[in-house]
DNA sequence: GGACTATCTGTACGCTGTAAAGATTCGTAC
DNA sequence: GTACGAATCTTTACAGCGTACAGATAGTCC
């Protein structure tokens, strides 16, 4: 094997975006660090360099997919009461795993990343404090007050339910109890009447 | 290397049995089929003989996996009100989780697992219908009336709250909203939170 | 232009899953 | 008892993996 140029220009950002492709076009199973490599034009060596190890270059990516999460639940903050924004959310959260399941499953395999890498810790925070705030609404909480005890239990219940939910729907665990498992079918039928049953109109 | 004997005696389920160890030892991102054969004291090679590839023999382990989360949400169905019953299993299922990491998270990978074997879909249905019994009996539909819309519903957003707050455990998400993370706690103390959040005593 | 540094290659090592062929033992028929 | 087919496991081998290490190349600064 024979490579062209010593220095690639910006062979991060290129083994970022090989990455991401990889995980859209062959999921996260199919992703390799040596492929990631090849699709930049480089040596395997090479994102060793850059990214220490292989986590290292996942960890980034997995950064980068924390951020389209929060926009996938980022909400106008004005739009409708709380219960249907936190639906919304939801929502949002579900389609972008749909969307991106290699990203998403990506995201929550601490085994391929970074154990302590503080970015990744942040970039995760963010998208669950988008949660946070649309939590305060419904419980109608004041933004000075602290986060209690109902207040967590809240956020970690819809969490947790959008959560499995879309772990579960990419599983395929839903096929036997609901037959049409498409995307567009699971997000506009299936999760509406499982969030109507967690969170009743009031 | 060098092997005693050709003939091992009962190699499939020496095999499960340490597929079963290093899960539990190591978890399953330090699972190898490799060294599955090194604890079984036999070559490399002489798993697929039995289990055709690494894929049978943790579908093995994962069949095994789900008889153990059966018995784990498997409670009287005469014990206290319905709404109670749901959280003991929900509180069996996240038990389940927490105690056997490698397991649980085995059974849900079905990038590592046959894709369609019929025994293992069978498991996974068993452990769910456990769950579907007490969404009747919540809902006052009897056994033989059919599992309508509405059933589902109630069923999937059990399960699916069950199954996010396990995953994000183990992913110790929780750990900056919550500071004890041992098992105990987030047992005794969250998951009841969590679960009151959504299902409010009736 | 020369030295320094950053960047990437080339090679190599031990690990992985598993295919293919051969060795060993079991079970059974005679 | 013994011959033989089937079942079981070993041996060997191969391609692919992550990555450590040493060396080649290119950009930068004096």
């Amino acid at each position: 094997m024979h490579y062209i140029r010593y220095h690639h220009g910006d062979l991060p950002a290129a083994l970022i975006r090989a990455t991401d492709e990889i995980l859209a076009e062959r999921g996260l199973e199919k992703f390799t660090l040596r492929e990631a490599a090849r699709r930049a034009g480089v040596s395997p060596a090479a994102p060793a360099h850059h990214f220490g190890s292989s986590a290292g270059l996942l960890t980034e990516v997995a950064i980068l997919g924390f951020d389209e999460l929060t926009r996938h639940i980022s909400i106008d903050p004005s739009a409708g009461g709380p219960t249907d924004r936190l639906k919304m959310q939801g929502a949002g959260y579900v389609r972008f795993a749909l969307a991106f399941p290699g990203r998403f499953h990506l995201m929550f395999r601490h085994d391929l990343l970074l154990p302590d890498d503080k970015r990744l810790e942040l970039a995760g925070e963010r998208a669950w404090s988008a949660l946070a705030e649309t939590v305060r609404a419904l419980r109608s909480v004041p933004d000075d007050h602290p986060f209690d005890a109902e207040l967590r239990a809240t956020l970690l219940a819809a969490w947790s339910t959008v959560h499995g939910f879309a772990h579960l729907a990419l599983d395929g665990k839903f096929s036997r109890l609901y037959p049409d498992t498409s995307s567009d079918h699971l997000l506009s039928q299936l999760l509406p009447e499982v969030l109507g049953a967690i969170w009743p109109q009031r």
